[in-house]
RNA sequence: GCCCCCGUAGCUCAGGGGAUAGAGCGCCGCCCUCCGGAGGCGGAAGCGUAGGUUCGAAUCCUACCGGGGGUACCA
């Protein structure tokens, strides 16, 4: 008995009611009705506050409609008690069978358990990362790479059809300044006043040099292309490299250098001016971006006639549009925040629907500490911690969980020398220790040729209840995850249900002790362990994160 | 000035209106006769302030205070 079938066994006795007359619903059966984890344990397995959401509708007092509802659902097979408490909360015991059922069932689901089809048919296209290829990324898009790539996961588990893209800023002012810092260092010269600094770029710039050694000769326009087209396309494999190793990767990486040489901006304009959203004025080109939002309008095309570095989103968004993609989710920095409204005015402006065709998530920033420390970082000055910087310093695991466990709503604060350690401070270890545990009491036991049975009336211990709700919320879990595009819940439910699995085998002898002859005990307990260790590996997968068996 | 995010235990952070607010670390005190003690048990300790909405607010609204970020015909 999961929470989901719970609320669904609620519904129906609601649908039952209101049918024999016993209960009028003017809006009909809620859909589904939310079914918690009472903190008290005294509260039941579950409570649910349906009562009192909908006693004023029904035109009744919440504990008689509490009563109405008991009466009925204390019926129900897997129900083995039903109480009213205080205003009108329903506390439900779920009859033990029934809930220690679930072991079984997520054993059997095995990798599938936790999917859904929540989001079964949906085109999602996640644009994530999309940093410059300028230097070598740095922290902040390190968390959208580690998010970023989790939230793809978790909407894959639902159901949708996930396309992870990286946006390639390829076409303008950035690069060139780029490759004038390339060209400076050639020459020996000190960096451009704007450009960028770093043993990367001199690293950059000879490795170019030993490609395309023809170029030292050349004069200032021509080495420097040369520096640019090579230098680019090295800084971007560097980045592609740096994903791969931490476990990102992306479907498509689109460069916006060819919407602007392929016409595509042309026509995005042109499809606004059609709509009669742009104007000109001081001899550039207007977005009306002020009507449908934003704080006021916005130039697509320069009065240089180049055009603005929106011109660019115009286009790709577009161009996802036409790609089929009814959901266009972009994952920004805080440093980006400002251009939300104005892209959201832009979706509005081709007559889409800002919030459902577009969604773009912002994510806080990243600080790191050393030493107790903060990390000063500076891009200009060449200090900045890389991906490649953090995976060495903490690992592939520690950095994809530490960036995924909390809100991206929230600024954070990482200390490398805690995620570094192997130890029970750090939490992505205190996880894969629950599994490493797990897997090794499941070596144990086919050593000693015990096999998994299932009889779920003998789970009856309080901390095989605890764990097994624990287990039963996973699927919730996920989607929910999905639903608030929060990957961090996952993180958090695993460390949580790594507890439940301490406290019960701290509790609960699983294997036969000495001589001892195996009972049907034992067997059951198999079960639930082997439940564990799938969810443990299920979520840890969906965060991108190992589960080893041995550490 | 305006916009966005945050303010919860000593620290780092969870808590999508619900009952006595949680976890890890740190601190104090415990638990190894066998499955991994990288574990478990107990204890001290907290919702920035002031109003409002609600049967019920850490959660929603308003104001203020504090921290971070943003506010280009840059990308």
């Amino acid at each position: 008995m999961t929470p989901e079938q719970l609320s669904a066994a609620i519904v129906e006795v609601l649908a039952t009611l209101s049918a024999e007359g016993e209960l009028t619903l003017p809006d009909g059966p809620p859909s589904a009705v939310t079914v918690e984890r009472p903190r008290q344990r005294e509260h039941g397995d579950y409570a649910t506050n349906v009562a009192l959401q909908l006693a004023k509708k029904a035109g009744t007092n919440p504990r008689a409609l509490a009563q109405l509802v008991a009466d009925r659902l204390g019926q129900h097979d897997g129900v083995a008690a039903v109480d009213i408490a205080g205003p009108g909360f329903l506390n439900i015991t779920v009859a033990a069978a029934a809930q220690g059922e679930v072991a079984g069932q997520i054993v059997a689901a095995g990798a599938a358990y936790g999917s859904s089809e929540l989001m079964a048919g949906e085109r999602v296209n996640l644009e994530f990362v999309s940093a410059n290829p300028t230097g070598p990324l740095h922290i902040g898009g390190v968390r959208w790479a580690a998010v970023g790539d989790a939230l793809g996961r978790i909407f894959e588990a639902v159901g949708a059809a996930v396309t992870r893209e990286y946006y390639f800023n390829d076409h303008g002012a950035q690069i060139d300044r780029f490759s004038r810092s390339l060209l400076h260092s050639v020459r020996g010269l000190e960096a451009p006043e704007d450009g960028y600094g770093g043993a990367y770029v001199h690293e950059i710039a000879q490795a170019v040099v030993a490609r395309r050694p023809e170029l030292v000769e050349k004069d200032d326009a021509a080495a420097q292309e040369i520096l640019r087209s090579e230098g680019v396309e090295m800084m971007f494999d560097e980045i592609k490299r740096s994903l791969h190793d931490f476990g990102v990767d992306f479907d498509v990486y689109f460069h916006e250098d060819d919407l602007h040489k392929s016409g595509a901006v042309d026509r995005a304009i042109e499809r606004l001016t059609e709509l009669g959203n742009t104007y000109e004025q001081d001899g550039a080109v207007w977005l009306r971006t002020e009507q449908f939002g934003d704080d006021k309008d916005r130039v697509v095309v320069k009065s240089d006639g180049q055009g603005a570095y929106l011109s660019g989103d115009l286009a790709y968004y577009l161009d996802k549009r036409e790609r089929g993609f009814d959901r266009c989710l972009i994952m920004l920095g805080a440093d980006h925040h400002g251009y939300v409204a104005r892209m959201m005015a832009m979706c509005a402006a081709f007559g889409d629907t800002p919030g459902t065709n577009l969604e773009i998530l912002i994510g806080q920033m990243v600080n790191l500490l050393k030493d107790g420390e903060p990390l000063r970082m500076s891009k200009r000055a060449g200090t900045v911690v890389t991906i490649d910087d953090l995976v060495s310093a903490i690992g592939v695991d520690a950095a994809r969980y530490a960036l995924a466990r909390y809100s991206s709503d929230s600024s954070i604060d990482l200390d490398l020398d805690l995620w570094a350690k192997a130890g029970s401070e750090n939490p992505v270890y205190y996880v894969q220790y629950a599994h490493a545990r797990v897997s090794s009491l499941l070596r144990n036991a086919a050593d000693l040729g015990l096999a998994p049975a299932d009889h779920p009336e003998l789970l009856v211990h309080e901390k095989e209840g605890e764990l097994l709700r624990a287990l039963a919320d996973f699927p919730g879990v996920v989607a929910s995850a999905a639903t608030l595009r929060e990957p961090h819940r996952v993180a958090r439910y695993l460390e949580d249900t790594a507890g439940a699995y301490h406290r019960f085998y701290d509790n609960c002898r699983v294997l036969p002790m000495g001589d001892e002859e195996p009972t049907d005990l034992h067997r059951a307990r198999l079960v639930l362990v082997d439940a564990t260790r799938t969810v443990l590996a299920n979520g840890l997968g969906l965060l991108g994160v190992s589960a080893p068996e041995r550490m």
